[in-house]
DNA sequence: ATCCCGAGGG
DNA sequence: CCCTCTGGAT
């Protein structure tokens, strides 16, 4: 695809998705920064139910981390791989409590630092709570990013950084949005809605379905 | 059977 | 570079 594509095909989805922003459910730095990590191989939907009972009972470090591994398990069996997820929101929540004043860190070494972390959760942090214009590869916009043409690469990484290079810097922070609102509910994993698909012009999927099944 | 806003360990 | 962790939706 073309950087002149790459524009278009950016704008498109920004006319297309006017107030994109996240679909979990959050209050703070905190809550969004459990919540992503909770969001591992699951869908928005399940941990946002999960969260709901989680945070009430537990909004802040000092209270995930009096409700423990097992306090927390309860609330999020229901998520894949809640074993491992509920111990590092503990483990995280005691983090921020030794060494960040029980705030959630505004710079990516202490982001990733974090038991939990790693670069995609901490690139939505830094693009959500601080501003930056990161650009997280999740599933869809590695699927995306390599069926449209629109940022090829073999890791999460190499598409993140193909992202960076090819779209303005100034579209770069929303675009995260843009890209994962397309990819979860037009550009599917499985049945691709290409008949309303604003990137149609520009994408280069040969199997391009037409109208729905 | 495949997929979902991955990370850590070997 | 694997591999494992994990459950609900489709």
């Amino acid at each position: 695809m073309t950087q002149r594509e790459v524009v278009s095909f950016i704008e498109a989805l920004a006319l297309a998705n006017p107030n994109a922003s996240s679909e979990l459910v959050f209050t703070n730095a905190y809550t969004l920064l459990v919540s992503v990590v909770l969001s591992a191989q699951a869908t928005d939907v399940s941990v946002n139910k999960a969260t709901v009972g989680l945070f009430a009972d537990a909004p802040d470090p000092a209270t995930m981390v009096r409700l423990g591994e097992d306090g927390v398990a309860r609330h999020i069996r229901t998520i894949g791989l809640w074993r491992a997820k509920a111990k590092n929101v503990v483990a995280l929540s005691q983090v921020l409590i030794d060494r960040h004043g029980g705030e959630v860190p505004s710079d990516r070494l202490s982001l990733e630092a974090l038991p939990g972390v790693g670069r995609k959760t901490a690139n939505v942090v830094l693009n959500v709570v601080f501003g930056e214009s990161t650009m997280a590869v999740d599933t869809h916009i590695l699927r995306l990013g390599n069926r449209t043409g629109l940022a090829p690469g073999a890791t999460p990484r190499a598409v993140e950084d193909q992202l960076v290079k090819r779209i303005p810097r100034d579209m770069l922070r929303p675009s995260h949005h843009w890209l994962i609102l397309h990819g979860r509910y037009v550009c599917k994993a499985r049945a691709p809605e290409c008949w309303h698909c604003v990137g149609r012009p520009y994408c280069h999927y040969p199997d391009k379905r037409l109208e729905p099944v």
